[in-house]
Formats: structure tokens, sequence, C-alpha cells
DNA sequence: ATAGGGTTAG
């Protein structure tokens, strides 16, 4: 390991929540005035108002909501000498920005209609959308209509174009795109791009090509920065590759590229994920000792970590100190928390935190609603779910998959089969697609049911959709076809799934072996054994569960270990 | 161009 220029590597290892907690609370004690300094949010929009206005035009309107950008809108089309393009771009732009694509595409067809030519600007924001929409065919026709329109495209609108492949994994034209940039020499890939790249790989869990390129941008093609190295750094540490991310952390700075908030609060997310408190403690530590102060981000993570460990009394006072310190708790925050509440099965807590939010104007979202349904669906609590489910509606909230296949699994759980039904095709009705966990639900709602019949029937329902089954479902219908000793339409099923591309893990073969384990007989012993066998050969290692079906099946035998009987009777 | 929250399997 290449030496550490900072006590993180090292702390990597040790475990201690509690004090993981105390060092939160420590912050806030000891470092209040560090707090305070912080400079309060500036707003831009403001000063650039007060800006001296030249004759006759008048500054940018800013637009907040939906609805207004509309009323501008129309108001601009209506008038009898059409503002010029640059005006649309401005509410294209700022519609855009807040994320409402399809209305931004509605506007831009409307200016054809109206007749106000589009400028190369207007184009490119229109791609971004048709990006955001996941309808990349038509980012490219329109950005065929802006050669035809005799515009060039920018590095943004290229970038664009990259994002967007690379999230609908269409890498070969990412690549294209990138190549016709390279050779081209009045729009040469910027840091911008390379980022783009390196998280496309990232998503894509390539991890090797986006190292390979950030190699490739230290060989001169483009110095990283900052945001290139939290990119690599967060992405690493979702993949768990913690200590990657910290070597990489040390790197970076040896090469003099300062941390910031959100190299630190990647980092700590990371360790905590691992379980590492004692190293989340000293990044916390070690990014105030450099005037780099946790954020409502930061914290927010604390508090989820704390809540996930079950220690959802300490995050509320984590979220306490927070509020005490200036640093508002958002949604997130408080779902974090009403989760950790519904964890312990704490459900008027968790509907305290919900009311609290509900008292702030606007504060809660579909996700909250959808944690508090969780919490009483795991507890059995149907009827208090569904009333939430319905105020959800009542509140103009739109529910969405997740919100659907948690009460769908709520009722599944109770072999309430027909309830969980009627949702699942009440929400396509309401235009939610199902997606690959609402099947997931569903036939593991059959499977307990002892309906394989049903269950397989809808794992064909996905296969004529879009929506492949994946690794869980296949799990799911392998299991309950062994727990009916079902072993020959198991391992048909299991053929199957690896001839789709899909490996088996650990809980596919556990399954498997202790299907052929129940048969109790001596020849199924030995398959049980090959299956073993096979697993450890594909590198899939058996666990506790594993061992246990082995021990089980073993001490039912009896005689398998001699006259030991592993202090176990059945009878 | 970069960081935080909700649903499925032995």
């Amino acid at each position: 390991m290449p030496k550490m220029m900072t006590a993180t590597a090292s702390s990597y290892g040790s475990r201690s929540m509690p004090s993981l907690h105390s060092t939160v609370v420590f912050l806030f004690n000891d470092y209040s005035a560090l707090f305070h300094s912080q400079p309060s949010n500036s707003k831009p929009n403001e000063s650039r108002n007060t800006h001296p206005k030249q004759f006759g035009v008048r500054g940018p309107t800013t637009v907040t909501n939906l609805e207004h950008a509309f009323n501008v809108f129309d108001e601009m089309l209506r008038k009898r000498h059409l503002p010029s393009v640059f005006r649309f771009n401005q509410i294209l732009g700022q519609v855009a920005k807040l994320k409402h694509h399809s209305a931004v595409i509605s506007m831009y067809n409307q200016m054809g209609v109206s007749g106000v030519g589009p400028s190369d600007c207007t184009l490119t924001i229109v791609i971004n959308c048709f990006c955001h929409l996941n309808q990349m065919g038509f980012s490219f026709s329109v950005l065929g209509q802006l050669f035809k329109s005799g515009f060039e495209p920018s590095v943004y609108t290229f970038n664009i174009l990259i994002n967007g492949s690379l999230t609908e994994n269409r890498v070969a034209e990412a690549a294209e795109i990138f190549n016709k940039m390279m050779k081209t020499g009045n729009c040469k890939p910027s840091v911008v791009t390379f980022g783009t790249l390196i998280k496309g790989f990232y998503r894509m869990g390539n991890n090797g090509a986006a190292i390979q390129l950030l190699r490739k941008m230290e060989e001169g093609a483009c110095n990283p920065n900052l945001v290139i190295c939290n990119t690599i750094i967060d992405s690493l540490c979702k993949d768990t590759l913690t200590v990657d991310a910290l070597n990489l952390f040390s790197e970076m700075m040896s090469k003099g590229i300062s941390p910031n908030v959100i190299t630190y609060t990647s980092l700590i997310h990371g360790v905590c994920r691992l379980g590492k408190w004692k190293a989340a403690t000293r990044l916390l530590n070690e990014m105030v000792s450099r005037n780099i102060f946790p954020n409502v981000h930061t914290f927010s993570i604390l508090v989820d970590t704390l809540c996930k460990e079950g220690m959802a009394e300490e995050a509320q006072t984590v979220v306490e100190r927070m509020i005490e310190r200036d640093i508002e708790p958002n949604t997130v925050t408080y779902n974090s928390l009403m989760d950790g509440y519904c964890l312990r099965g704490e459900m008027d807590k968790a509907k305290k935190v919900f009311e609290l939010m509900l008292c702030k104007d606007s504060m809660t979202d579909v996700r909250s609603y959808t944690i508090l349904i969780n919490g009483y669906c795991k507890r059995k609590m149907m009827d208090e779910a569904m009333m939430i489910f319905l105020e959800m509606s009542r509140r103009g909230l739109v529910s969405d998959t997740v919100a659907y296949t948690t009460l769908i699994d709520g009722f599944c759980k109770l072999g309430r089969i027909h309830d969980a039904q009627k949702l699942f095709s009440q929400m396509q009705g309401c235009g939610h697609l199902p997606n690959g966990v609402t099947f997931g639900t569903l036939i593991k709602g059959f499977c307990r049911m002892g309906n394989n019949n049903a269950a397989i029937q809808l794992l064909r329902k996905m296969e004529e959709g879009a929506c492949n089954p994946d690794l869980v479902i296949y799990n799911t219908i392998i299991d309950s076809l062994c727990k009916d000793t079902l072993i020959v339409d198991a391992l048909n099923l299991f053929s199957e799934m690896m001839r789709n591309g899909i490996s088996p893990n650990v809980i596919t073969y556990t399954s498997l072996i202790h299907g052929v384990c129940r048969l109790g007989k001596w020849k199924e012993w030995k398959e049980a054994t090959t299956l073993l066998n096979e697993m450890v050969s594909r590198n899939i290692f058996p666990d506790v569960q594993t061992f246990n079906v082995f021990v089980d099946t073993l001490c039912k035998e009896g005689g398998c270990w001699g006259s030991a009987n592993c202090g176990r009777n059945d009878d």
C-alpha cells in the first residue's frame, strides 16, 4: 500500500458506532463558531435584478415554477411583436433546470407553430431534454436539424449527447461522438466531457475504463480537476471499493488538488456503508480541522447511518443539533429519520416526524409517504398503510411504482394476494409500469401461496414486456420450486437463467442444495455435494445458511457422521 | 460534469 498522507486509511478497520454518534454531537459543541462563520446562501437572482438595466432591454424573467413559466411563455407568444428567440431560450433553459423536460418540448413545439425560429442554443436545450426523457432518437434528430440550420454543435451539445447515450447504454454512439471531438480541431473534449464519460463508465459498472480514462487525462489529454476526482471517489465508494477511494484521495492531495465537502461526504458515506465507524469519525474530524464544514448532505448521511444501525433516537439528537446550528434538515434528512423509527417498529414516533414535516410547508414528498407506508406494512397495519396511500393523492402527490410495490408487498406478505393483484392492475391503469421489483414482489406473493404456475406465468409476462427477469426473480421461483420438491423444474429454470446471461449467487445454490437435500436420499446427498463443488469452482462461496442446510440434513439423516448427531434430534 | 432518503430472493 502506498504511504498515506492522512490517517484515514490506517484507521480503516475498527468499529465503534456509539463513538461516531458522540463525535457528531461533539462537532456541534466544539465547532459551533466555525459553523456560524459559514457564508449564508447568496441569492444571485436578486443581485442580478439590482444591476443597472440597458434602456429598452429588460433583465431575464426568473420563473419560480412551471405554472409561472407557462404564463410568461404564453404572454410572450401573444405579443404582436414576438420577442427575440433569446428571451424564449431564457424561459426554456429555466424550465429545463426545474426538470420539467416534457414541458420544454411542448414549449419548443409551440414556438415552431408560432413561427419563432430556434437558435443553436434552443436546439441544445431541446436535445438535453430529450436526453433526460431517455429519448435519444429524438435528440439525434434535433442534432440533424441543428446541422441543417447551418449551426455548429458546441462542446455543451456534444457533452449532453455523450451523457444521454451513456445513460441509455449506447456506448458505441458515445465513443463515436468522443472520437469525432478528438479529431476535429474546433471542439476538443473538455474536462466536462471526460467527467461525463467517467461517470457513464462507472454507472455501467466499468471501473477499469473509468480509471483508464483518468490515466489518459494525466498523460496530458486534459488535467483532472476536483470534480473528476470526486466522481471517481464517489463511484469507488458506491462499489464498496472504499480502500481504492481512500488511496485516490491521498493521490489527489499529493498532486495539489484540495478536497471539498463533496469529497469528504462521499468518503464518509463509503466507510459508513461498510460499518467502519472509526474511519468515519476520523474523516469527520479531519475535514473540520481543514476548515471544510459538514453540510446538510453530510449530516443526512450520518442521520441515515445511525438510523440503519437502529439508533433512531440518537439520529434525532443529531437533527436537533442541526437545527440549533442553522443547518436546516430537509426532506431527505427527515425521511431518513422517519425510516429509522419505522425500522424499529416505532410507528408513533415515525408518524410524529411525518406530521412535523406536514407542518413545515411542502416538506413531504412521495418517498416520505412510501417510507411510512412501508413502516405500516412491515407491522402488518394495512388499514393505516392504505390511509396514508390515499392521503398522498388527496394532497396532490402522485404515487409511483415504488409506493405501489411497497403496498403490494404488504398485502402479499399477509396472503392477501387478491388485494395485491388489484393494486397491480390499478397502477398500470394509472400509467405506472411495474418494474422488476414489482414483478418480483408479486411473484414471491404467488410462491408464498404455493402457486408456482401463476409465478411462472408472471415470469413469462415480464419477458414479453421489456422487463427482463433478474437474479432475484429467478432465485424466488427456483426456491419455491425446490420447496415443492420440483427439483427438475428448478434445475431447468436454473439453466434457463444462465442461458439468459444471469450468473447464480450463493442464494441460488443454497436453494438448490436445500431442494435436493429435502428429498433425503443418499443419491441426492451426493448431488448436493456436487452442487457445492460446482459453486465453489465458480468462485461462489457458501455462507452460514448454506452450511445450515448441510448441518440440518446431516442431523436429520443421522448416520452420515457415524454415531455423532450434532447434538440435535428431531424427535 | 461531482455528494444524501423509499420497494424484491435462500
